[in-house]
DNA sequence: ATAGTATATGAGTATAATTGCATATACTCA
DNA sequence: TGAGTATATGCAATTATACTCATATACTAT
């Protein structure tokens, strides 16, 4: 079901349905597509906020990219992740687990809680 | 974010968000679902389809029934499994993935039309 | 009772996923 | 250029998952 295409050393994954609900199977993985609902971050943020190590935070985030689920971007000394909602076209079911099920996860709120103020008194980046 | 509710010997743990997303990142899981969209089925009719041995098929029906995704019936000797709809009200992006998802997947047409097979040419049970 | 069938489970193995530490790479700014 | 920061990655340890074989349990029918 995945779709490999080498042109000179591009090689592009398409991810399937099984891929995607690995990726989303995690509980630091879906506490960071959480986050990312209000818009793109970079890896030190969503360390702070998940509390997870550096090197843990940029595994997860390749899980989740190689998924398709979200894209990077390189802006200077960082790197800003946001959701891919060209995916969620293809796969709504993400939409409804971001938007519908994190809401009512305890966890969830507190992280964005958090994220708040982490944002407001001096974040690492930006 | 499991609720544990102890009565006298009774044990009922609420499956939360992560646990199904587990049971469902699995190919074979995946295939047993889309299976049971046409009603209920009996272990051996899975192993048929499936073609994989029963102590495998068994576990991957109690990992789907532990997260509340299938409920079983003891019926003679047959065990017949099929989908939770209570849950599904809980969690709408699993009917989703069920109706919407698993159409798209050649294996699963594929399954579907080998269960018809079996089903006509004399199954294990019934 | 006994043989046969259906399903569940214990034990062992193989493989995959998660994590942390140390280090490499990429970028910025003085 | 050199120091500092942000991110990615190789390696190793730990844990979780999937699978198989053998066996136990539950039920049926003779």
């Amino acid at each position: 079901m995945s779709i490999i295409a080498y042109t000179h050393i591009l090689v592009v994954i398409s991810a399937d349905l099984v891929h995607i609900l690995k990726a989303l199977a995690d509980d630091n993985r879906l506490r960071i597509l959480n986050l990312l609902r209000d818009g793109e971050l970079c890896v030190c943020d969503i360390e702070a906020v998940l509390c997870i190590k550096q090197s843990n935070t940029s595994r997860h985030l390749n899980r989740l990219k190689v998924a398709e689920i979200i894209v990077s971007e390189k802006k200077s000394q960082w790197v800003y992740y946001r959701l891919n909602h060209e995916t969620f076209v293809k796969f709504p079911f993400i939409s409804i687990i971001i938007n519908d099920e994190m809401g009512k996860i305890n966890v969830c709120k507190k992280d964005l809680e958090l994220l708040e103020k982490i944002k407001a008194s001096g974040r690492c980046c930006d």
